[in-house]
DNA sequence: GGGTATAGGGCTAATTTTAGCCCTATGCTA
DNA sequence: TAGCATAGGGCTAAAATTAGCCCTATACCC
């Protein structure tokens, strides 16, 4: 898979939610899928920007953190739904406070000073 | 300095927060700070692992981003502050949110499946 | 003079994260 | 038969982030 060489310590409860929710698109999928979009190919859809490669390994990683949860439905073509587990939604609140916070954070552009978005 | 090939889209405030909070550091160089550690010696002695040159790039992004504010003396040897700015301070429950819900996640290992913290 | 400490920039390398292509398999429709 | 959709793994390359060294300058102490 891949070797990582500077371990990670999950010392703070902050270094263990950015390890969960610190993917490129983890939150989107989040809101996503609390949203009603459960299959992979919606999530592809919603995320058109995202390489389906990508989208996978980020569902894969919040499955094995417990935040969704991977029904496999036996039928052909295959159908896979993904759902937020309790844990899951408890963390719901916690991404909405952080959206506000951006979102303000957006709508005054006079706090910020500058910001350097490159390309 | 660096030449961006993928442009970032800030397009929701989930994204433009994570750009702000996101680097490896940076919440606890905003912690730090706020608890009233101010001077860059002091915020290197207690991110030891941090590597000096990596501290003082976030604290430059901090400072773009308009969270902190950069004080410096005219003195010798140089003496340099750094302090929240209001903006730096409304983002301090948002942090304390997030830690407390990874605090809670760390405290819960039966909610935990697998976790790969490699090496 | 040689060591400390102060605060940082320049530059490159290591590490990690994302992206992009290939491949599997089945059943449907045109 | 060809093409589409379904859901993914394997592998490698690109991009981004982080780390690690070098350098500047001044004033103190021994």
């Amino acid at each position: 898979m891949f070797e990582r060489k500077i371990p990670k310590d999950l010392d703070c409860g902050m270094a263990m939610i950015m390890e969960i929710i610190g993917g490129k698109w983890k939150p989107c999928l989040i809101r996503n899928i609390s949203q009603g979009h459960r299959r992979p190919s919606e999530l592809q859809r919603l995320n058109a920007k995202a390489s389906r490669r990508v989208l996978y390994q980020q569902l894969q990683e919040l499955e094995e953190h417990g935040i969704i949860e991977r029904i496999v439905y036996p039928v052909l073509p295959p159908k896979v739904e993904y759902f937020l587990t309790e844990l899951g939604n408890s963390l719901l609140p916690v991404i909405n406070v952080m959206d506000d916070w951006g979102t303000q954070y957006l709508k005054n552009p006079h706090k910020r000073p500058l910001l350097k978005l490159g390309a």
